[in-house]
Order: structure tokens, then sequence, then C-alpha cells
DNA sequence: CAGTTATATAACCGTCAAGGCATGTACGGG
DNA sequence: CCCGTACATGCCTTGACGGTTATATAACTG
């Protein structure tokens, strides 16, 4: 991975955007009006997202229109998996112990 | 949420110290050993990954062991939850497409 | 209970990233 | 063409965070 999937998506800001484009695409300028924040600071979250892969954008007449990107999601998912299966075990832990009382 | 799981996560060696903690329970000094990191460094990032969830940890003679706690990894799941619902459309997409071809 | 081992906390420092303002750039409309 | 709109970039300040050294606390050991 070129930069560090899990540190881009630390800052709640981002997380607010990227919640934003779950939804649908936006311009810059929808999610500057949403978020309540400066367009510079939404340009750069914006680059962070764009150069981590979470989004990628058109040019559609004088708007940016941004959209989500699965590739990250799917990467952290794979991290996730490992620490998927300890909790499985987990619960396979705590159903036996159901299944006994 | 009490503190922020992901921005924990973003740590770099926060995630080396889940990983060992993965494997085995490990004393700190075990992990001060692994990290090749000085034992303040790994006692304050145990320390935030206590006070996030991500661990806890019990007293075994002048040891402390730490070893991991599923609650946290499940929120970061559910938290995923929604994009993943994302990605897995984009499959369904290409293979409709694939069908036809 | 004095010394030693294992871990936590304190104080300090350097770095880095997020935000604001000012400015640059690109594109379209008149 | 020139102006206005939409967005990007540069510069600066500030606050949060990770690392180190020094010190405090806790628990076993003889």
């Amino acid at each position: 991975m070129p930069v560090d999937a899990i540190a881009v998506l630390a800052e709640p800001t981002r997380r607010r955007i990227l919640d934003e484009l779950r939804l649908a695409e936006r311009s810059v300028g929808d999610l500057v009006a949403t978020l309540d924040l400066s367009q510079p600071a939404v340009s750069k979250h914006l680059k962070v997202l764009r150069e981590a892969g979470f989004v990628s954008s058109r040019t559609a007449a004088q708007h940016r229109i941004y959209r989500l990107e699965p590739g990250p999601f799917r990467a952290l998912d794979a991290w996730l998996a490992p620490y998927r299966r300890m909790w499985n075990r987990h619960l396979d832990a705590l159903e036996r112990h159901l299944e006994e009382s």
C-alpha cells in the first residue's frame, strides 16, 4: 500500500466525507456546504482520500464530482480478517458455554 | 465510544502489538523484546490500547500479561459493514457483466 | 524488610498534520 | 477575450502525539 489506509480513516472529518459519498456522488461545493468546513480544508482531505484510493473524481463542467472506490475498504476488511477469526472463536466458546447450561 | 478506535489503530506500532497478541498473550517485557522499543513507549501504547478496549491485562506475579479483546474489532467491522454492501454491489455488477459476455 | 525485577507515570522535546487565509489555476458564460 | 465560479495549492500557526530519560510504584525474593 502506498499510504496507510487506516491512518487516512483516523481523521473524523474524512470519515464524514466517506459517509456522504456512500450515499451519493458529491461535488466539492456540496461537501463544503454539508460539512460546514472551509473549502480548502475539504479539498485537502479529498486529496488525501484520493491518494489513498478511497475516492476518485471526474470533471463535470466546472465541478469536480467525487465518488467512493471500494479498493481500500476491501484492504481494511482483509486486515481485519484474522482478528475476525479470533472473535469468532470467542463466539464459539460462548455458544458451547450456553449449550452446557 | 469513549475513544476513537480507528485512530488508535492508525499507529503502526500499536498494530504490531496487536499482531503479536493475536498469536498469544504477552507480558510487557516480551513485547519490549520483540518490538525493539523502549519499555515506556510500549507501556504507553498498551495504555492507549487498554483504554480503547483492544486489550486487557492480568497480573501474574510481577508480570502483567496482556491479551486481545474482540470488542473494538467487532465495532470496526460494524463500521465497515455499509461500505461492504457497497463493494458487494460492485461485485454483483461485475458478475452480471461477465455473464453477459 | 531490603534489594531487585517488572511495569507505570512524569517531564520534556521534536515532528507532523489539520485548519485558516491568501493566492493560483481551470473552465464556461456573456 | 474577460470575468466569475469552482476548485487546488502554498504558507503559517497551533495542538496533538510518539519517543526518550528519569523517576515512582508494585510485587516477588532471600
